[in-house]
DNA sequence: CATGAATGAGGATTCATTCAT
DNA sequence: TATGAATGAATCCTCATTCAT
């Protein structure tokens, strides 16, 4: 159904500076900035506030079309969450692909790696949101999409790679799985964000100052690093 | 310590009369009982939908009482998600608490820290499952639970002391900060249980066989000792 | 679910008289009556429109509670329509048992039963509009109601009895098919109700006035008396 | 016959201007055929569905052209509705009159008339099914349509015919009225296929087979041929 | 304490119809 | 003529919550 072409046009929804011309209610006959525009305004509302806690009336409102558009395009409230979701995996995977690691010492390039990893989930909060979200719902709907699970292995590869030749190199541990080294980067990257509102007020500490980010980005990149040295 | 349990009745309390004494007579029903059945079932029902998809309904249904009950104890289902939440937070502290861990080397004391703190994650999925529902919140519910943060520090305190202990013994690294250390514990035993749906459907992995636990359990603890370790 | 003791009163819905005490609006914490309403009232709404015609609002507008209760007592729309269903037929059935034509000689009680046919579906027009509605949906709901079927042979357990008393009198021929003979009663009473409308107007002639439905009653019982006559 | 059969673009044109100019050449698509075949796929939804149950989007899909064109001959899912009702009688008027009865005895030519119409009914459930939602509608767009009605009474005209012949003939009653006679024809020719779902379903008997319909057949001609028999 | 009935406000979804190209 | 995009106004349905008993 209908096109998927959707250009992204960037993770941040409110912050796109200029769009030509026109904005509110325009009739556009521009399906894939429709879908577009639709998709960005949705994965703020359902990371937001979730699959149930986000309205279709509230998209509707901050979209430049109608509710009635949302249907026409997604079918149903969970067509268009899927299509979110779907949406939050692919930028993720077109910006990790988009680091070139290979060139680098391997110590050098994973702790690249960890910090890019750090930094994104911070830019973005919408993603680790969103897997929070779907997780809530069993991953039920990510199991429906046709054609991520493949695609998102390129993280894994390039981890590999980046392990063998730490290992040949003589400056990483042979008994490294890659996937669960690409785990413990997940889960320390996006602790910080996903977290961040319990962990913040039960401990009563801050961790969204740019110092609190930068001090734990360093733990992290430290953690991972001292786990692969031989 | 009868009736004395159903502590906070709510915090913004607008019509509860007193009802401390003819009607107690008619039915012999333990309130603590009630109330703590109503909490077991709204935990389970909260932390797999959560706090928008839970349905007051089906938690009524579910429980030995009814749906009067439920708004007789807790007035809204906020302040059913709030007693929930407080559960939740309350029952992990406990336990935590009962860690006798000042007798053991602190390298051993840490692992075993860690490879707790993993498996009670893994048996008790509702916690960090309400801790997810909760952040999607943004924390605006922990927030308003009075009697709270303070107490947590338990597990920082504990943790300060086995690194404290292991820097005098000449273990550790002097520079660790016990919070950054929680909460890379916290991150790495939470993300199994957490994100489990979407990263074992995107990468293809097992995550809750009882091999595969194991497996990440050691390489957690692994990653935490030798952030630690001198 | 819910009760299904729904008293029927009465199958024309506006005529019905005295109806004890107050009625727009009021709380009337008697489920059976709540329900009967909901009934009464749906199913004129949905014998004048059809299933996909009618508006659950119009019912609800009609009707002494709510939309919410029509949703409470009956679930859906197509739950409602089945419920009017089931009713429709549940009044025909206890109707035409009632009609007493053992003690009658054969031929005048079938003059008897085929008169009462098609008075009755004069006056109710709502029954045979209701069966037509039906089979347009392919009887695909009647299929679904759990206990009809049975019910209704007694209307051909009742002409068996006639054809049997005027084969042994002598007054009948043996080859009747009961069905058979209850399906042309069915067609030739309910046709001047179901198909008054394109009829008189493709022919234009009358059909309602009450000296139009008397000819066309002995007209009908006319042929069936001769179709079964020796 | 070029496109002067696209006759009653409405009974209440609010906008179409004159379109008999350049636009002509541009698609060599014959306007007569498009409409055809709109109108033979809207017959089957609305004689399936009902005029409130048919979605136009659905015979559009069904259809060689676009929804477009639907509201540019039809200029409503009403307009389509009459077109198609229209349709389905002029149909039936065509194939009635194609019958030639004059030559036969009447009792022979009245028997085949029966046959035929049974015949008709069930090869053409479409059009009965048609009928029964127009009384639904009660009959309110049946009278819109402005040259239909003297066109039927060739059926009565007919009828008339075949009893005058028998009553000279000495076979046939005196006091026949063919429009009365033809009631009972359509009534008994068309409840097999118009109330066959919810009959079937009631009395557990099959009205659909060859053999059901057969001797369906001889009892309903037998039933007619007694009535009209001196 | 306990229950089933009742409800208003809101939320997802659908539909006939029109517009831009 | 023809098409896909777009839309407002319903329309069905749900939910947390309250009332009568």
């Amino acid at each position: 159904m209908a096109s998927d072409s959707a250009k992204p046009r960037g993770e941040g929804a409110k912050s796109a500076p200029a769009k030509t011309d026109a904005r509110e209610k325009t009739r556009t006959n521009d399906p894939d900035r429709t879908r577009a525009n639709i998709i960005e305004v949705a994965t703020h509302e359902f990371s937001e506030k979730g699959l149930s806690g986000a309205r279709i009336d509230e998209i509707a409102e901050r979209t430049h079309t109608s509710k009635r558009m949302i249907y026409y395009y997604f079918e149903s409230k969970e067509g268009l969450y899927r299509a979110v979701l779907e949406d939050c995996y692919r930028r993720i995977r077109t910006i990790e692909s988009s680091l070139d690691l290979k060139a680098k010492p391997p110590m050098e390039a994973l702790a690249q790696r960890v910090r890019f990893t750090f930094d994104y989930q911070i830019a973005n909060p919408d993603f680790i949101r969103m897997v929070m979200v779907e997780n809530i719902h069993h991953g039920e709907h990510i199991a429906q999409l046709p054609n991520l699970p493949i695609t998102n292995l390129e993280a894994i590869d390039s981890l590999r790679d980046i392990v063998a030749r730490g290992v040949a190199e003589g400056t990483m541990r042979p008994d490294i799985d890659p996937i669960d080294l690409h785990m413990s980067i997940s889960a320390l990257c996006s602790f910080n964000v996903g977290n961040r509102h319990t962990f913040s007020t039960i401990f009563k500490v801050d961790m969204t100052s740019r110092a609190a980010a930068a001090a734990r980005r360093e733990s992290v990149t430290d953690m991972i690093l001292r786990f692969v040295a031989k």
